[in-house]
DNA sequence: TATTGTTATACTCTATAACTATA
DNA sequence: TATAGTTATAGAGTATAACAATA
């Protein structure tokens, strides 16, 4: 497993890694990092909500009728765990309520307040207007045209892929780079 | 005052919100938020490091000399404490150094170790592949490069903006949702 | 038995404020 | 005084595992 001389950081090894690929890649996430970053602190200054429970929210305004916990965490929240933790949140503040489906017993309807949906029509502007201002004004109608076509084949892909499994499982609990050696 | 002359994105208007523009940067967000999850759990499982410190690790690695912290933090991390954090845990873990700046005695020299950059490079290919894997396959040259120049021009737009202040400062510690209606 | 959701718990990470020490 | 970094501390968020209830 300590093979330093396997591996090298002369990437070319296995395939080429195209180094705009590369770059792309690089500068994407450091992007998206800074335009995460700032999203937070408005949504944070605005509504007093995370980016996760806006998400929560945006999917909620999106459909006329409730989601189960099940559907709503779908792409937002990876254990079941974390969305009753949220939801939790959202329930205490009054922005969403959660009931017993009819149908099936087991399942938990979540229905957005209309204080929710009052606060989500509240910050979505200035989000949208921070988020254009932010990475939009560079950008031409065809860059944006462009960048929404790429990043929906991405995300389509990704959605294909396996979503959750990515990789032999480890254990997370020690210090970095302890696996290494 | 909010743009009087309209943005690139034919807006006539403020409030219509572009459904483009609103879709790239939901599509967007929401591929690049899959990416990191798959991108954190292959780390996680590679090399027992964060996203985060990856990118620690990434910095120094291509950096001929030492970096001080605040150089290594810029752009990563958002608060002194927190670099301090992640540089305390990788230095446990045998892939940093720190040592006083003998020019400068206020300043913290970060230097890679060889089983830093060792750890790292094991990594960096099983990571480049997986990105792609995710999200270079279903994408042309073309798109890639039209990508990489797109995200070059908001990446540089970002920096140019206020980095860190996005707003009006307020509390943090309330439930969500209260500070609405 | 399988599925939906919650709870308990442990852990990671971030950020503010107070502090030390150098410049 | 201002700057570089650390420490103390508090809080948000996540995930695993055990659990209860329903299908």
């Amino acid at each position: 497993m300590t093979d330093p001389d396997r591996t090298r950081a002369d990437v070319g090894d296995v395939q080429p890694l195209e180094p705009r690929q590369l770059e792309a890649y690089f500068v994407l996430m450091e992007a998206v990092g800074l335009l995460q970053h700032a999203v937070e602190q408005h949504l944070r200054a605005e509504g007093d909500i995370s980016y996760v429970q806006f998400q929560l929210l945006a999917r909620l305004s999106d459909t006329p009728g409730p989601l189960t916990m099940t559907q709503l965490a779908d792409g937002v929240v990876y254990s079941r765990s974390g969305l009753t933790y949220q939801a939790g949140l959202l329930e205490k503040a009054g922005l969403i309520t959660r009931s017993p489906s009819p149908d099936d017993e087991r399942v938990t309807l979540v229905t957005l307040t209309n204080s929710g949906r009052a606060l989500f029509q509240n910050v979505l502007p200035g989000h949208i207007q921070l988020a254009r201002s932010l990475m939009f004004d560079p950008l031409t109608d065809d860059d944006v045209d462009n960048l929404g076509d790429i990043m929906t084949r991405v995300r389509d892909q990704m959605r294909a892929k396996p979503p959750r499994s990515a990789g032999p499982r480890r254990r997370r609990s020690r210090p970095p780079g302890s696996a290494q050696t």
